[in-house]
RNA sequence: GGGCGAUUAGCUCAGUUGGUAGAGCGCCCGCUUUACACGCGGGUGGUCGGCGGUUCGAGUCCGUCAUCGCCCACCA
């Protein structure tokens, strides 16, 4: 027999350059436009603000291995890939590079500029993640690539808020934004940190009109004071009930302002019980302005000075000016009651440093709420999706937080002050309504209406409209594009269906819409999810998916999310190089349970220069870098192992020594049908095992169950298979006439363990697929016989066959399996050498001593017994001898000559011990009248048969004992 | 502050409808057994976070407390 050429241990490197590229050349990845069998599952678009980290690394496993198993399954399997711009973050991480290099803030470098800029980020970044992806295995359409601000999404993204707009969704309103004053520019909420500084909390008096009374209300700033609307108190409070609906003279300005009653904004045990409302600066103020109708006066310019609603003096002056100035004046008037210290969680934005300024604007909204008439409103529509089954979510809980939060109803804000992303399709428009109307009146895709702050706002669907307006209304026509860009969710929440081309009618979109599975993370269920529900339907009519899995969190060793802003992110592709991708997938797929987030520490090695790199327990890292570089790595080197990733790379390997024991024992086989009657007992068994394999782990699939599909398969694959089945047929390779009906066996189950791991494990499976087409090109038993597939991608995906369940095969080989194990472990606590021959005694009776004798041999074989004696009764036993008694049998081991008489004493009265405790547990529940009585019978009778065992295995145990010299 | 989840062996985690506590890694002992030392055989190790309740019987169901994590809302 010639030994094929194949590596003792699985080389990922070779395996992975050797077959992606194949892969791809051969188009297996590529859907057809037209379906006929569809299964669509579209990328949660990764933003290409940064590298992947291994939080993407599981999600895209994940959908990988959904996709592979589709795809062997017959499916016409589509991938979507692609990358989010990401709006803020992304112009936000170039900004700050911007600044570190030039020192220039966006206004030195003008619009057009900087989004050149960031397009150059972006190629940066897309390319890296799409290459991590492609290193990991991932099997998407690569030919169909989408980027949220491409020219296919920008087209989805036009019509869709034409649409909203002309359907009366989009509307304009005020919002409080966080402001940074020293960049002039909105940020976000995720942008921000919160410091506590040292500051003041100052109290003043606001005198009661018509009276001698006077308010006491508190604040940290002072200068906010200018622009209050209302004292507001507790409707309840005592101390103040009867000036509710009065008015107070607002210190430094003549204004007068109302005294009202709020509950929510008030809790009248905190400070005075009295609070200053000033619903332009703060957001709970402008919560409690807007539930009372208050005015909201803005004070502030966009540069952090004070506009001319403050007044002389205070115009004009930084707001930390008109803070000084306020407390000089309230002084000087006698109104400042006192100063206190007080320690202030004062908001900075994360890019400037600089604190933050809550600030009114004008923004845009897309409408949440029901209609008026009562018509369902987005929000309601997008709960009715999940509430009627339309749409399922997995695991079942996240259906409440999707719920719970679309049933505020809460508008959307679409607009942000940014350069990098969908500019608003809103033109305003100052000039004669008639010219308007004159232009467009009977043009498609053109819509306006009056805006509340005088003049018009019209939306064109397309830049061709516009361009082809009568030239006499463009010559004279004030029209002035909204410098605004849309929220990076609306174009994501257009995802599903812009990548498949809406708004044409693409056979793709007829075809694979809606989509199969969406499978994303938790905190976005909200801010993505829920949104591609809402335009899916409003869209396409249809949701987007009907299968929502919600993945679980990655974290570092202390419980902190795995994320590119934190610096605590892994890059997957580290993990490649260390362990293979194979490793990263099995890992990450036996980690994920219902209902636990995975921990993975996060642990650097330092070597004797001082360098860092990634810990491996298998050879020596090779990425050592200078801690300096390893800190602040762009390329997140900062590379954990935990040996979680070593179980990922143990078992490949394992899987892989099975297939080469298989191949190279197949070399030369001629292959040859195989009737039931030619199969041994441990054939039957295996065969049995694989369809219960083939059938949990389909099972387990289909429920996203990713945890206990892969363990079904690890169990299988190193227990039965490896550990029993290869060891059982060792003999029978050998054997000239055996061997024939072995290997065909033998190629059949391996075959069907490539097909079955080759979702998880892509590349040691066809590695493995590729060397068995190679030397035993016909498998299967009786039936499907002939060329296999060229590429285990496209191997169809095994099918439990009913036929194939053999319990008594399972049974006979579990005796073996007990027996077996029981004379291993007297061997091994014996000390008896693993050459030493042995030549055991079992007593055993019916069904046990049956399966026995038909497994004589292999039992000798598997325990290097040079015989073994089965009796139903022994009278006398050997002098000198070791035994262990089981329920059905007792296994004696005679050692004339090696065995310990007082080890062997005292290891039975061990297990004499253990029977007695068990028993007397079981007696005592037996004796217990209320379990005989309630308990079911059934149980009551599996306790007595116990009870029996126990008491057979205890007298022999004792008799062992009684013995022994 | 509200909601969700977790707490089981030294570590990371499984435990399906209540009915004799499991895996991998680690640790200990023995093995170059011609697929695999990324391996083989054997073994040690747990009053299932605390308290209370329901039940013949609770890791599993209920209540409560503690700790940790996540999401949402955050105090003049």
């Amino acid at each position: 027999m010639s030994t094929p050429d194949l590596p003792k241990a699985y080389d990922p490197k070779t395996a992975e350059a050797r077959w992606y590229p194949l892969w791809l050349e051969r188009r297996y990845f590529h859907a057809p436009d037209r379906p006929e069998n569809p299964y669509c599952i579209v990328i949660p678009p990764p933003n290409v603000t940064g590298a992947l980290h291994l939080g993407h690394a599981l999600n895209n496993t994940l959908q990988d291995i959904l996709i592979r198993l589709r795809r062997m399954q017959g499916f016409d399997a589509l991938w979507m890939p692609g990358t989010d711009h990401a709006g803020i973050a992304t112009q936000a991480v170039v900004e700050r590079r911007l600044f570190e290099q030039h020192k220039q803030t966006r206004h030195d470098l003008g619009r057009d500029a900087l989004v050149q800029r960031i397009w150059a980020w972006k190629d940066d970044y897309e390319s890296r993640i799409l290459s991590q992806l492609r290193l990991m295995g991932c099997s998407c359409d690569w030919d169909r690539t989408r980027f949220t601000l491409d020219e296919t999404c920008s087209r989805a993204v036009r019509r869709t808020f034409f649409n909203l707009f002309k359907a009366g969704k989009i509307f304009r309103g005020k919002r409080l934004v966080n402001w940074d004053t020293q960049l002039r520019t909105a940020v976000a909420d995720d942008e921000i940190y919160t410091e506590e500084v040292n500051g003041h909390i100052w109290t003043f008096r606001y005198p009661v009109v018509g009276s001698d009374e006077a308010l006491h209300v508190a604040t940290t700033r002072p200068e906010t004071m200018l622009g209050d609307t209302a004292v507001a108190v507790h409707p309840e409070d005592p101390r103040y009930k009867h000036l509710i609906g009065r008015e107070v003279a607002l210190p430094l300005t003549n204004r007068t302002i109302p005294i009202i009653a709020d509950g929510i904004l008030v809790d009248p045990a905190f400070g005075t019980g009295c609070v200053k409302v000033t619903p332009a600066h703060d957001p709970n103020d402008y919560a409690a302005g807007v539930r009372n109708h208050l005015p909201m006066i803005n004070l502030l310019n966009p540069d952090g000075t004070y506009n001319e609603n403050a007044g002389p003096p205070y115009t004009g002056l930084d707001r930390m000016a008109v803070r000084k100035k306020v407390i000089e004046e309230l002084k000087e008037q006698g109104l400042l009651e006192r100063t206190d210290s007080h320690l202030v969680p004062l908001k900075h934005s994360d890019r400037s440093k600089s604190p933050i300024e809550p600030y009114l604007s004008d923004q845009w909204f897309v409408r949440m709420a029901d209609d008026p008439d009562g018509t369902p409103g987005f929000a309601q529509q997008a709960i009715e999706a999940v509430t009627t089954g339309k749409i399922r979510i997995h695991p079942e809980r996240y259906a409440k937080s999707y719920i719970d939060w679309l049933a505020e109803k809460r508008d959307w804000c679409i607009s942000r002050q940014l350069w990098w992303g969908h500019q608003i399709p809103i033109w305003h428009y100052d000039g004669d309504p008639h010219a308007l109307e004159a232009a467009f009146t009977g043009v498609a895709d053109v819509h306006w209406k009056p805006a509340e702050t005088g003049g018009y706002l019209v939306c064109f669907e397309n830049d061709a409209v516009l361009e082809n307006a009568p030239p006499n209304f463009l010559q004279s026509a004030q029209l002035e594009r909204d410098p605004d860009v849309l929220d990076t969710w609306f174009s994501s929440a257009l995802w599903p269906h812009s990548t498949l081309g809406w708004p044409e009618q693409t056979p793709e979109l007829q075809g694979y819409y809606p989509t199969a599975v969406l499978s994303t993370a938790r905190d976005i269920i909200t801010l993505w999810v829920a949104r591609m529900v809402i335009f899916g339907q409003f869209n396409v009519g249809d949701v987007p998916f009907r299968d929502v899995f919600i993945h679980p969190v990655i974290q570092d060793g202390d419980g902190k999310r795995m994320s590119k802003s934190a610096g605590n992110g892994i890059d997957p592709v580290d993990i490649i190089e260390a362990y293979g991708a194979d490793a990263l997938r099995y890992t990450l797929a036996a980690a994920t349970t219902e209902t636990q987030d995975l921990r993975i520490p996060v642990e650097p090695v330092k070597n004797d220069a001082g360098e860092f790199a990634l810990r491996t327990t298998y050879g020596q890292p090779t990425n050592w870098v200078p801690q300096e570089v390893w800190k602040k790595s762009p390329r997140d080197q900062r590379v954990n192992t935990s040996e979680r990733f070593e179980q990922g790379r143990t078992f490949p390997n394992k899987f892989w020594n099975s297939a080469r024991f298989a191949i190279m024992n197949l070399d030369g086989h001629s292959p040859r049908p195989v009737a039931s009657d030619d199969l041994t007992i441990e054939d039957r068994w295996i065969l049995s095992r694989l369809d219960a394999a083939i059938i949990d782990t389909t099972a387990h699939l289909d429920s996203f169950r990713f945890a206990d599909a892969t363990r079904t398969l690890r169990d299988f694959t190193w227990n039965d298979f490896c550990d029993w089945y290869l060891e059982l047929i060792k003999p029978r390779l050998r054997d000239e006439s055996a061997r024939p009906v072995a290997r065909q066996v033998l190629a059949t189950v391996l075959d069907n363990l490539c097909r079955l791991l080759h979702p998880i494990m892509p590349f040691v499976t066809e590695e493995a697929w590729q060397a068995l087409n190679a030397v035993a090109p016909q498998r299967g038993l009786a039936e499907p016989w002939g060329d296999p597939a060229p590429s285990v991608c496209i191997a169809a995906w095994p099918r439990g066959q009913r036929d194939r369940h053999d319990p008594m095969a399972e049974s006979t080989i579990g005796h073996w399996q007990e027996k077996i194990a029981a004379l291993r472990n007297l061997r091994a606590e014996r000390g008896v050498p693993e050459k030493a021959r042995i030549n055991p005694i079992i007593i055993a009776n019916g069904p046990a001593a049956e399966a026995l004798r038909v497994g004589e041999s292999h039992i000798r074989s598997l325990t290097a017994a040079d015989s073994i004696t089965i009796v139903s009764q022994l009278d006398q036993r050997p002098d000198q001898s070791a035994a262990t008694v089981l329920p059905d049998c007792e296994v004696i081991l005679p050692l004339a000559g090696l065995i310990d008489i007082e080890a062997e004493r005292s290891r039975l009265r061990k297990q004499l011990g253990d029977l007695e405790r068990q028993l007397q547990a079981l007696r005592s529940k037996l004796g217990n009248e209320s379990f005989v009585s309630r308990a079911p019978a059934e149980v009551v009778a599996q306790t007595r048969t116990r009870v029996e065992e126990l008491a057979t295995q205890y007298s022999a145990v004792q008799s062992l004992i009684a013995a022994l010299p």
